[in-house]
DNA sequence: GCTGAACATGTAGAAGGTGACATGTCTAGG
DNA sequence: CCTAGACATGTCACCTTCTACATGTTCAGC
């Protein structure tokens, strides 16, 4: 199969290829901590779900157990085959738009609470997407502080600009919808549109 | 169960209270066809995920079948339950911020590629939310058209509002990646931050 | 009277994702 | 020596979601 194939629902294995073919050889839990720490934002996957992916890509011959380590610690390196797939992914599928999110799922449904209902939600909004931002902006500072001569801090980088962005975007929102539903709210910062 | 007892996972439940609480009686096909236009943004669900989830809601005591009509057409009303149930999950769920998102994880793979390929990427990615812009904002022009004494137009119209402002965001974000990989390439609109 | 389209509801199987359970190894510190 | 904690891998049951299959009704137009 290889190349050709795609059928939706493979992300899971092309983010493995992507942190495989980036940062070189490693195995599934070092996987699961780069999952935990930087990838998180755009993609979650516990090592319930990676360590049997990770054979399954083996067995697809994308990736190959180079060696074997202390611990029956096994290290992964992609092959020839999975760098075209990545790359494949990467240039041609075209991801699908719709995204399932709770917070906007809470947006829409905004009209059915009464005012003051209505501002508390956007209230507890405001503090979670704050508080996302904050963490965002931590990852990207631990980013820039590190040594020009590595690569590593680069994967990430656009996706990290992205989350901070909309994460912004969300606060403006929060802030104007707050002032369309009591135009006298005291929003706390900012100064309404 | 009904209050104090969520798992997670119950968005489907929450999106299907919150439209016969707001449009009031539907039956299954109805409320598809809803998924299909209104929701369809933030939430997705076919019909054979929608009926048997009724199913169970009418189990549970959240709606009940008020009247069958004819083609075996049954029409759902939401209980004071499901109210309870409804607006608790408003008022008192927190919506996990991670979301899973396809171009987002291309944005994040974005290194991977050499430049061209990269601006190549971009590019599609501009295409592809300019075209659900144009959507949104074509979902927007119907419910301004509305009659004012309609409420229902109001349902949606945050979330509406929200999608268009990311919308917004993500086209300015690749604009100035793009730039910022290549800054002699044109973008085709707008100037480079 | 026939036929196709919209109406209307379901089931089944496969794949993806979550949380808990299970097992074993190595090493630093007491 | 022993033990707690990090290292390391795996399975299992359950739930959600997706695609396809399956069935039957009403009505408008020919």
């Amino acid at each position: 199969m290889s190349i050709l194939s795609y059928d939706g629902g493979m992300s899971l294995r092309i983010a493995l290829l992507g942190l495989l073919s980036f940062s070189g050889p490693a195995s599934g839990y070092d996987l699961t901590k780069k999952f935990e720490t930087s990838i998180n934002h755009v993609w979650q996957a516990g090592h319930s779900q990676i360590y049997p992916e990770l054979a399954k890509m083996a067995a697809d011959g994308l990736i190959t157990v180079e060696a074997e380590g202390a611990r029956g610690r096994k290290i992964y390196t992609i092959t020839r085959e999975g760098r075209d797939e990545l790359r494949h992914w990467l240039t041609e599928h075209t991801p699908p738009g719709p995204v399932r999110s709770e917070g906007a799922l809470q947006a829409f449904l905004l009209p059915i609470l009464d005012p003051p209902e209505a501002l508390a939600v956007l209230r507890r909004t405001t503090e979670a997407v704050e508080a996302k931002l904050e963490h965002l902006q931590g990852l990207r500072a631990v980013k820039g502080s590190q040594a020009a001569g590595r690569e590593e801090h680069k994967l990430g980088g656009y996706a990290l600009d992205l989350g901070i962005r909309h994460a912004l975007t969300t606060l403006a929102w929060a802030r104007d919808t707050a002032a369309a539903i009591d135009p006298d709210a005291d929003p706390g910062q900012g100064e309404p549109a």
